[in-house]
DNA sequence: CTTTCTGCAAACTCTTTGCACTCGT
DNA sequence: ACGAGTGCAAAGAGTTTGCAGAAAG
């Protein structure tokens, strides 16, 4: 939400805190919150704020080191893999699984840019149930798959 | 949020504000966010409160009368229209345009059934800037496109 | 009449921000 | 040393919820 020209240029300092949350989202294969980035992070720093952990993750986003995923509600989802991908979301356990970028049908946006859009990406997310989460199709079951 | 079984088949009590809130989404063009929807609703209903709002747009997506959009940060959004469709988010202007059905190529959850995801549906967004906020470049303009 | 819904306001969650101090560079 | 970064705590948005009274079926 700022006026960053193209962005991902900029890079900022080195602190300890801006290197651990950028290697805590990278390491991370599950998509954490920023509580759980911050949670993390603390194993290394103790006393790190998650005001700080915020404004980190915020930073590196916009620099490009990770991603931010908008996954349905709930809070923002942090994702180190810079690679093109999609996501699969279990309604049932709300875990986040990565997939490799659509084996193959890209999205058709050639219609949009004919209409005069200029498209720079997309997103791609299924949503359903996960194998773990199949089994248990109790009307009540709210388990954990993760 | 809750324990809803297959979801969709409750119907609830018609009530005034319940079938004023229905009305207001499903005319509504711009995807709009709760608080739009409660300033449109008091057109007609000028005691609703916002958190009756709230309460009946859940209701009514959880019926499956009205549909969620989540795209990026900031506030949910509530579209009317129920039929597959995709979107189209602006980055300059925050707008939000509905795409036909992608024309062709229904992304193929092929790989994932195999894999064991049971998938239901899925959602296709692109990004980019719409033709109004081509023209204006200029690197800090943040001009209204709707 | 019974049950659900509404209005109001307080509570909550997630995220951002002001300020004084710290630490890269 | 200078200025960007940090911790803390308070402030902000957006959304949910408890309760007493209103209204639908």
């Amino acid at each position: 939400m700022d006026s960053a020209p193209p962005a991902a240029i900029m890079q900022g300092r080195r602190t300890r805190q801006v290197e651990a949350t950028y290697d805590v989202v990278r390491a991370a294969r599950d998509h954490p919150t920023a509580e759980q980035v911050h949670a993390r992070v603390r194993r290394r720093i103790p006393q790190i704020s998650l005001g700080t952990v915020y404004r980190n993750l915020q930073k590196l986003a916009s620099a490009g080191r990770i991603r931010v995923v908008e996954l349905g509600p709930g809070s923002t989802r942090f994702d180190g893999m810079l690679e093109t991908h999609e996501h699969f979301v279990c309604e049932a356990c709300g875990g986040i699984t990565d997939l490799p970028a659509s084996s193959r049908t890209p999205p058709n946006p050639a219609g949009l840019r004919r209409a005069g859009f200029a498209v720079t990406r997309h997103a791609l997310t299924f949503y359903g149930r996960c194998p773990e989460c199949q089994g248990m199709e109790s009307p009540g079951a709210r388990r954990a798959c993760r």
